[in-house]
RNA sequence: GCCACUGUAGCUCAGUCGGUAGAGCAAUGCUUUCGUAAAGCAGAGGUCGGCGGUUCGAAUCCGCCCAGUGGCUCCA
């Protein structure tokens, strides 16, 4: 986290955000506002909305009271005069605040869902005195508010700001709360380190997946055929088999087979799971005429899970590791919808590993060399992993065997510990069927996303009545290991853009090398050269156009091709090909006879 | 779904006070046949997101809807 100074700095600017708002804006509710990694935020009712424009106004009151020098002045009262206090003041958020403080001896509501990194406002303003019944106030001038400190001395202090986006946020993060208006800043100590960090704005804007998918012709959305339900292009087309073909490579060899599930299904498939009442955001059924209603499916598992039970099984048999890449279709609602990281119709490369108690460790283990080589090969080199198990204190709340559980969390832990990853352990975190592990990516903007899953269950082999027969002839439940790697294709593919900005290695790029004629007299050659190219298996084309040499190099660059030759005389005649390597300032020179073997080299899947 | 903002040619954008549409790039044709980051010329391209309203007249003002962006909420 960032240094406390700095911290204070952020939380300062967040009450003189406050100050300026309530000179400007009478009579206003104010909630919380806390420090956030950038900066800070203020969550702040109107009696009419703000908009954009507002912010400079906004700005330019907080300069001023900047200007007039207040001194931060802390003051402690009784919890009780401070209710009486910020009721006078009309502050209904406030006093909410306060009286939780008495009644409960925190603001704080709950933890944050699973654990999730996001700055929770109610965390930053939480409030725990030693002294239980005293309440701190800070005073800037004329304005007063409710807080915990610490704060810079002096308004003076407060460093670089700028107010950059005005946004909605529930009271309290709860949906049936009013919604208020949550005016972003962003802070730093330094006017420096805000326009470097505005630089990096910009630069993390160019990488944005959505823009790099129209540039590089990858993927689009149609709006006649729906938000959320992206279209490929040829070229996302063969990014998407790349990444699939990459995962079956990895799966294969390992002893993981395919199976193949339909997308649609009777709703007694989800009574059975137990999701149909559970998930309000599955698709309404298809109604046909005289039959029963078919749902398009949300997720595999259940699928899964009968096609298991539909033969009997061997203890001999197990683990079974079966696998299908298929697409699931959730009604997200519209606003959370967003490029290809957050969509409706979204590709799993699902996996359910059916296995004995015993094989747990060993199935686990093998899933994480798979995922080690994973992010290895894509360069996804800043990745933790959350440890979700149960708590000890509430055992009722979990289903399954007991040693199970104890067994399988304390591989978890030890399995990843040995690998020296980074780790968070979420103590009553695991779903009530089985402990999980996470794998949480940081992407080019700094969001973080989860990548890989693997989770125990021991609830649906208990609802679909999952048998195998043991040794001694006895009827056994399975434990079911689900696991998934990349997780959604498609959000694997935005990540993916976003990492690489759209400059893909030449293994994984969709055109990997080009061909660029000098003029229409090496047209037969350069084709020819083409086809031999597709023969060996590279993804070459050929710029035919009627244009100069450097325009067809500047095409070249802004379609990120890894490699492009240009095809003149001298290759004709048998010389070197000098190859302008995307991102490099130096050719590659590789003799005319190598050409073919040193780009079938570099396609090399990396393993 | 909620809050705020945005929507003009394939893309990036301009369009004054309400008077009926503009540029660059791309694409197309012609000229040029050229050696490593933009050759020249020409024509074409639009129901200004959609529907309705106000007005003699709407890209422009108002309403509703759709879509996108940033958040919030949610994420099997």
């Amino acid at each position: 986290m960032e240094n406390e100074k700095l911290h204070a700095m952020r939380h300062t600017a967040a009450h003189v955000l406050a100050a300026a708002a309530s000179r400007l804006y009478p009579g206003i509710k104010l909630g919380v506002g806390p420090v956030v990694e950038n900066g800070f935020f203020y969550d702040i009712l109107f009696t009419t909305p703000v908009t954009e424009d507002d912010l400079g106004k906004l700005e330019n009151e907080m300069r001023k009271i900047i200007a007039e020098g207040h001194d931060m002045v802390r003051e402690e009262i009784s919890i009780d005069q401070a209710v009486a206090k910020f009721g006078e003041m009309n502050q209904d958020f406030k006093v909410e605040l306060l009286r939780d403080l008495k009644e409960k001896g925190t603001t704080r509501l709950r933890q944050g869902f699973g654990g999730q990194a996001k700055v929770n406002a109610e965390e930053a303003q939480d409030i725990d005195v030693a002294r239980p019944d005293v309440a701190s106030l800070y005073h800037t001038g004329e304005f007063v508010d409710l807080c915990r400190g610490p704060h810079v001395a002096n308004v003076k202090e407060v460093g670089a700001f700028k107010l950059w986006k005005l946004a909605g946020a529930y009271w309290r993060g709860k949906e049936e709360n009013p919604q208020m208006q949550r005016i972003y800043g962003l802070a730093f100590e330094t006017q420096q380190e805000l326009d470097t960090y505005l630089t990096m704005l910009e630069e993390a804007k160019k990488r944005d997946h959505r823009k790099l998918g129209k540039e590089l012709e990858l993927f689009t959305v149609i709006d006649d055929i729906g938000s959320g339900l992206p279209l490929f292009y040829p070229k996302g087309a063969i990014l998407r088999r790349m990444v699939e073909t990459f995962i079956s490579n990895l799966q294969e060899p390992r002893g993981y087979t395919p199976i193949w599930i339909p997308h649609i299904t009777k709703g007694k498939l989800y009574e059975t799971s137990g999701h149909l009442q559970k998930y309000d955001a599955m698709y309404p059924p298809m109604h046909l005429e005289g039959e029963a209603d078919y749902y398009l499916k949300p997720m595999n598992c259940p699928h899964f899970m009968m096609l298991y039970a539909s033969t009997p099984h061997s203890y001999r048999e197990m683990p079974m590791r079966w696998v299908c890449t298929t697409t699931n279709y959730r009604y997200e609602k519209s606003g959370e919808l967003s490029g290809l990281t957050r969509v409706r119709s979204l590709t799993q490369d699902d996996c359910h590993v059916f296995a004995r108690p015993d094989q747990i460790e060993g199935e686990i283990n093998l899933m994480l060399d798979m995922i080690e080589l994973t992010y290895k090969a894509f360069g996804f080199n800043d990745f933790w992993v959350r440890i979700s198990v149960s708590d000890p204190e509430n055992p009722q709340k979990y289903i399954g065997d007991k040693q199970v559980w104890i067994d399988s969390e304390a591989s978890l832990k030890s399995l990843i510990q040995s690998r020296g990853w980074r780790h968070e352990v979420g103590v009553g975190e695991a779903a009530f069927y089985g402990p999980k592990l996470d794998f949480m990516f940081k992407d080019a903007i700094g969001r973080e996303w989860q990548l890989s899953t693997i989770q125990l269950d021991m609830n649906l082999p208990n609802r679909f009545e999952l048998e195998y027969a043991d040794s001694d002839g006895s009827k056994k439940r399975p434990v079911v290991i689900h696991r998934a790697i990349l997780g959604s294709t498609e959000r694997f593919l935005g990540i993916l853009i976003e990492h690489y900005a759209g400059a893909f290695p030449f293994w994984l790029s969709p055109v990997q090398l080009r061909l660029a004629t000098v003029s229409d007299e090496f047209l037969p050659f350069a084709q020819k050269l083409l086809s031999e190219l597709a023969q060996a298996g590279i993804r070459a084309d050929l710029d035919d156009s009627n244009e100069k040499v450097g325009k067809k190099i500047r095409n070249a660059a802004t379609h990120k091709i890894p490699w492009t030759i240009v095809i003149g005389q001298k290759e004709v005649e048998g010389g070197d090909y000098k190859i302008n390597v995307f991102g490099q300032e130096e050719d590659l020179i590789v003799p005319a006879v190598e050409l073919l073997e040193r780009a079938k080299q570099a396609s090399q899947f990396p393993q």
